[in-house]
RNA sequence: CGGGGCGUAGCACAGCCUGGUAGUGCGCUCGGUUUGGGACCGAGAGGUCGGAGGUUCGAAUCCUCUCGCCCCGACCA
């Protein structure tokens, strides 16, 4: 391929609405451009790239028996009624209807239409285990598209499903995708670490997050440095020493506390408590809907004083304890806090003066960092009041217990006790997770065990943001140049630049080369344009092709060619007659090392 | 959806406060010189100033509405 003659809009100047800097390199150095909020189209370069990602991911899912597939992007809503989806995906749905009426979406991810086929098609056990997969467009209308490729609102993705008869059968499926992802990061030359995830609105049971440690990241990733334990912040727990509390007995009372709204206000109050002997009472709401009716559920949470409640551990008890109780058809969409004028209805009090004791219509769902605790101090439910001496068992009428409070870098790991753990900041790169009979229940898919009984079939799912990962592996290999493709990814694996056209000998020597590793089938990107050497070399170094042979007139007087290694930053001089040879030595030492993985 | 910022040439921006018919750098075209880290000289092309309405003799500039984009938060398989 010749420069001068391929589309790479290079950029000088780093674009102004690009914050994340591969956000920045995919715009400069020509791979992307953006239609819209969080819709990019893909230039040649970035083509590229994502054939080359789609093609490792697809030899990985071929290893381990994956069938691949190619569903519509367009769906019609009866399917996602039937799952129950058409309402939980609320507004991240690009909807639309037809010219007849009809009810239609752009699919954000395909459980429905794989277990369609499924239901419809597998019978017996006997066909089991299947493992199916595709390459294909997801829509998902995001609330808040950001940092260029990272989150968008159309992208690539690879889902796989797979279909067993038995828990067993789902275990085997899914420690094979489990290694055929793992093989997936490390080909793309991504650094990973595989950690404990919420299920969230995929529904099922296990779930795993492949991530990648980045400050771009839009997770916290809680992890042992002892042991290895590793989970998203979602759902990681800790162990804390235990609070102190003193003698029990003692009779909840009420005193009077002017002016004390906060956690640190009654921390600094004479005769308060510290925060850690503080009850917090939050109130929620859980918004439920069920065809186009939509129904209110509030409760409150409890928190110790200087714990902070988990957005997605609440959603998640919420819909469990809260939810269910709503009735049939009823499906949880969001949990919101409540807002100032709900919270005075439901408790006669304002936030800053709330308490559990003694609120009997509300279900009340307490931090499990709370069991046990008595002689607390709470709010009153009355204005410039609070309770102490509350023992949480004897004086409040819990609904549940369940885990709600973020982990905080520094507490105790809670695999082998010994750790402590870390907080840090990464990018999802991938997520699978073990579905169970979510899909089959509410689908009705079903197949015939060998006693003749009919049985569910046990599903797992499996996604890869494809873009993510060229996203993702510019994250981790840039610097101030630009990117640092590793081979595997980039778009070419080596740029020939003769760094003065002019000079005859200087042209012939670099036509040479390109020619010869275009006949051993070398991805070579022949800088033919007529530039100054330094056009040329920053442009290269921005783009970021692994590999760089640099023609120049004085180096060639004495038959020399500079072999360049854009990872390593380091040059050598080689002879021009055997640079090709070299060259070739180098790009499949390169493609073995990131190759290199488990069968 | 709440908060903040920004829309002027392909890109980055100035001009707006204090209204007078649009400018700088890079890029692009042509000619010449130059050629190992984003050259130089000369001559050019390129703009519905996001859109609509209003105020005014006159609007990029003031007012109203609206659309879009970015950031923080909410949200997020």
């Amino acid at each position: 391929m010749r420069w001068s003659n391929y589309f790479i809009p290079t950029l000088r100047e780093d674009p102004s609405d690009a914050e994340v800097v591969s956000h920045k390199l995919l715009l400069r150095a020509g791979l992307i451009r953006q239609l819209a909020a969080g819709i990019y189209s893909y230039l040649p370069l970035a083509q590229r790239s994502v054939i080359k990602i789609s093609n490792i991911i697809r030899e990985e899912m071929n290893a381990v028996g994956g069938q691949e597939f190619f569903f519509p992007a367009i769906h019609p809503a009866e399917l996602w009624q039937e799952s129950g989806r058409w309402s939980v995906m609320g507004p991240n749905m690009f909807r639309l209807k037809d010219r007849k009426g009809g009810d239609y979406c752009l699919g954000m991810t395909h459980e429905e239409c794989f277990t369609d086929i499924a239901r419809n098609h597998l019978r017996s056990y006997k066909q089991l285990p299947q493992v199916w997969y595709q390459i294909q467009t997801k829509f998902r209308d995001e609330a808040r598209p950001k940092s260029g490729l990272l989150r968008t609102r159309q992208f690539t993705m690879k889902d796989a499903y797979t279909f067993d008869i038995d828990q067993a059968g789902l275990d085997k499926s899914f420690e094979a995708q489990r290694q055929a992802y793992s093989n997936i990061y490390k080909r793309c030359g991504l650094d990973f670490v595989i950690v404990d995830a919420d299920s969230g609105a995929m529904g099922g049971s296990a779930s795993n997050e492949f991530m990648i440690y980045t400050n771009a990241g839009e997770d916290m990733v809680a992890s042992c440095p002892k042991c290895g334990y590793a989970a998203n912040t979602e759902k990681a727990r800790s162990s804390i020493p235990a609070v102190d509390d003193g003698d029990g007995g003692q009779a909840a009372e009420k005193f009077p506390t002017p002016s004390v709204r906060t956690i640190e206000d009654l921390v600094n109050f004479e005769g308060g408590a510290t925060a850690d002997k503080q009850i917090k009472t939050l109130v929620y709401v859980s918004v439920a809907e069920k065809g186009n009716e939509s129904k209110n559920a509030p409760f409150l949470a409890l928190l110790r004083g200087d714990h902070q409640v988990n957005d997605a551990k609440l959603s998640n008890a919420a819909s469990r304890f809260v939810g269910n109780k709503l009735g049939d058809g009823w499906t949880q969409t969001a949990v919101r806090p409540a807002h100032a004028e709900e919270i005075f209805d439901l408790m006669g009090a304002h936030a800053g003066s709330l308490g559990a004791v003694g609120v009997t219509k509300l279900p009340v769902i307490a931090d499990e960092a709370l069991r046990g605790r008595k002689n607390m101090t709470t709010g009153a439910n009355v204005e410039d009041h609070h309770l102490r001496n509350v023992s949480i068992e004897r004086d409040i009428e819990l609904t549940t217990w369940s885990d709600l409070r973020t982990v905080v870098e520094g507490e105790g790991c809670p695999k082998c006790s010994e750790g402590i753990l870390r907080v840090a900041k990464a990018l999802e790169v991938g997520h699978i997770f073990k579905l169970g009979t979510k899909y089959s229940d509410s689908m009705g898919a079903r197949v015939l065990k060998s006693d003749g009984k009919e049985v569910p079939l046990i599903m797992g799912c499996y996604g890869i943001g494809v873009e993510r990962i060229l996203a993702a592996a510019i994250e981790l290999h840039n610097d101030e140049a630009g990117i640092q493709f590793p081979i595997t990814v980039s778009p070419f694996q080596i740029v020939v630049s003769p760094l003065n056209m002019k000079d005859a000998e200087v042209k012939a020597t670099a036509d040479g080369i390109y020619d010869e590793l275009t006949k051993a089938a070398v991805e070579v990107l022949y800088d033919d344009r007529d530039e100054r050497a330094g056009v040329k070399l920053n442009d290269a170094d921005l783009v970021g092709f692994p590999f760089q042979i640099r023609i120049g007139t004085k180096k060639l007087k004495e038959g020399k060619v500079e072999f360049y290694d854009r990872a390593t930053k380091t040059s050598e001089d080689v002879a021009a007659d055997q640079a090709v040879e070299i060259a070739g030595q180098r790009i499949q030492k390169s493609l073995q090392a990131l190759n290199a993985v488990t069968a």
